[in-house]
DNA sequence: TGTACATCAGTGAACGCGCGTTCACTGATGTAC
DNA sequence: TGTACATCAGTGAACGCGCGTTCACTGATGTAC
């Protein structure tokens, strides 16, 4: 049997979360350090200091807006890297799914690409924390193909990170390319899959 | 002969740079969007009316920045891509470059990965563009290269793309570890030479 | 089940402050003769 | 060279406004007996 929270509890996510949501909705047109605490309220129809019942300030609520937007997305990296069937089929189907994570989170993806390099220091730095650790999973499952013989840990890594920041690059221009005709994510998807088959080709050749 | 300003324009001209150098300063701790005019006046000293007289706002000014920290970078790239020796030690030269620019000018570098993905519209559209020109620079540059025989003009843009993209990543990575030990700037600098042999690599074996 | 008390998420008034923008201005620089 | 007028970069007072934060509060929920 799972444990039921109480009514005052259960109330008190709802508003955590409503919160949460609707700084990400500002946070489409602007960016965290100029995001106002009152704003947030105002969207979520609560008085201003509600907030501080939740979050210390801004700054503390993007730093579980990182979490909520990086934190579940381990599996499906984990899912990525380990995939089977050649080499060309992984690479079209990791594009679908970044174009698919894309449009089903556009938020979350403009959030991150928005306060990677914003000016708010605590979430810089918890951004750059979650993509190391993704940057590690990967080296993780890279070291297990056959492929990684002869490889040495530093280029693992290397290589991981070239993955990371290349998916993350992969999934700003498909937001770029949302407002646009579908033949234009089209072609931001022919862009993605071809860039990574030169770094695979390159991984192949790799010393060798 | 060489025309010369009048005092007065020479002035302004003066005033108008202060305000464009006091933002940056400015933007090493915050993004564009939270950039008060009557910050940037209080820094220079001026009344925060003279802003008016340069700027209709902080984003106009933002896009002059941009075109300040960017549009200055063409030579570079071109001395770069066509620079002669072989692979490797262009590859070092390259990454060496990128360092000393990052050393010379990081808060045109901070403001160009802030702003790349921030929360002002025009500023966006600036640097998207500029980042754009300098793919067709290096397209064009690249399909001179004996190598890209037999590349569609697709595939050199794409190649183009990854290029720009990842000398903007290293150049925010050295960033990063400015504040950090020498030796954690090697490791940047050892790290992003790899990338760039790993791209060199995909690129010779590229359908062949 | 009922009662008495404790907890605490959300309220609403109040505060001082810095913001962007307006306006009429000043006085050095520029120009025409 | 000197004079009379035009230009215009920078000034300073004033405005209304929304901000973050404080504080004592309310009333529904939780708990102990």
């Amino acid at each position: 049997m799972s444990h039921t929270l109480g009514i005052r509890q259960a109330q008190k996510q709802k508003t955590r979360q409503a919160l949460l949501d609707a700084a990400l909705g500002l946070l489409e047109e602007q960016s965290l350090s100029s995001l106002g605490l009152r704003e947030v309220t105002r969207a979520v129809g609560v008085a201003p200091t509600a907030f501080y019942r939740h979050f210390r300030s801004t700054a503390d609520l993007g730093v579980e807006l990182v979490q909520e937007a990086l934190g579940s997305l381990h599996p499906m990296i984990e899912s990525t890297v380990t995939a089977d069937g050649d080499s060309d089929e992984r690479i079209v189907r990791t594009v679908e799914l970044i174009a698919r994570h894309v449009d089903a989170y556009p938020a979350h993806v403009r959030f991150i690409a928005r306060e990677r390099h914003g000016g708010v220091q605590p979430v810089r730095e918890e951004i750059r924390r979650q993509l190391a650790r993704f940057a590690e999973e990967v080296t993780v499952a890279l070291a297990g193909h056959p492929e990684s013989e002869g490889w040495s840990q530093d280029d693992l890594l290397m290589l991981a990170g070239l993955y990371v920041d290349q998916m993350l690059a992969s999934a700003c221009q498909f937001l770029e390319a949302r407002e646009g005709a579908a033949e234009e994510r089209d072609q931001v998807a022919r862009m993605a899959a071809q860039r990574l088959r030169l770094i695979s080709i390159g991984r192949h050749h790799w010393k060798s």
